[in-house]
DNA sequence: AATCATCCCTGATTGC
DNA sequence: TGCAATCAGGGATGAT
């Protein structure tokens, strides 16, 4: 499932292709994908347009277009975003067909909870969904004093609290995890009980995963690809995501699952105190 | 304000 | 082997 390393690969692949493009057509094959902005659809928003920049926060992709219009994406599990330098057939899961000056866009996804919102560019970060999320985790101005500070208030685990992205964006289930891990904290533990120690501990370890997320580009545990199609290498780096039942690469002791915030949860119980 | 349940979907996995 | 039930999961929404 992408997420913030995921969303981060296919930001940089995509750019790489359509930046400076137009978008000259759009076919819309599961309407439900998209959406406008009051009573503006997302065709008449969207057709014409210059793409000028890609961008992305948290989770989302952000395609920033002239005439100050924006793309929001989200892939949420099984999203994708593809480029095709050829025409090419949409396949039974792609939703929208951007064609462009040169090749074309598909955003598929098996599960059609992914969306693409086209908005104007001013409002993007305060009437949008983008405007509650917390702060940028790479970030210089993320330090551990603010995670300190944001998970002060929460009584839930702190598996809960990571994958909040009020508390901070760009967390989902398999990041969260590792992060969990390689400071050695328990998923179960209250977040507002960790101690200073354990949140720097953990605030350096939430930005050595990601940015070795990114590094590897992305990890495709089922079904996530870049741009071009390709699979993200951060796989064969999991501790703990989809390794319960076996043992600890540390210690050797059996990894427990368990369910927390609905999510599968996974981690040592002799490494993570 | 924080927390929790529900819903959206379909391919893969499990159960009988 | 085949079919049905269950599982997986991010975020919007509404209830508490």
């Amino acid at each position: 499932m992408p997420e913030l390393p995921e969303v981060e690969t296919i930001r940089r692949t995509l750019a790489v292709h359509i930046t400076d493009l137009r978008i000259k057509d759009i076919s819309l094959k599961w309407p439900s994908a998209v959406s406008g902005w009051r009573d503006k659809d997302f065709k008449e928003l969207v057709l014409g347009r210059q793409i000028l920049a890609l961008d992305r926060r948290g989770k989302y992709l952000l395609i920033h277009l002239d005439e100050e219009i924006t793309l929001i994406a989200h892939m949420r599990m099984t999203g994708r975003l593809n480029y095709y330098p050829e025409p090419k057939e949409p396949d039974k899961h792609t939703h929208v067909v951007l064609t462009l000056e040169r090749g074309e866009v598909h955003f598929s996804d098996v599960r059609k909870f992914g969306r693409i919102q086209a908005i104007p560019t001013s409002l993007c970060i305060q009437e949008s969904s983008l405007s509650k999320l917390g702060p940028e985790p790479l970030d210089p101005q993320f330090t551990a004093n603010m995670l300190r500070d944001r998970l002060a208030k929460k009584k839930v685990n702190i598996k809960g609290a990571l994958l909040d992205q009020h508390v901070l964006a760009g967390l989902g289930n398999i990041y969260a995890d590792e992060s969990l891990f390689r400071a050695g904290i328990s998923p179960q533990r209250p977040a507002n009980s960790l101690t200073d120690e354990e949140i720097k501990h953990l605030h350096r370890a939430i930005q050595a995963v990601l940015q070795a997320g990114i590094d590897a580009r992305g990890t495709s545990f089922r079904d996530y690809r870049d741009a071009n199609g390709e699979k993200g290498q951060f796989e064969q780096a999991l501790q703990v995501y989809g390794r319960g039942g076996h043992p600890c690469r540390i210690c050797g002791e059996t990894l427990e699952r368990l369910r927390l915030a609905g999510r599968t949860t996974v981690y040592c119980p002799k490494c993570q105190k």
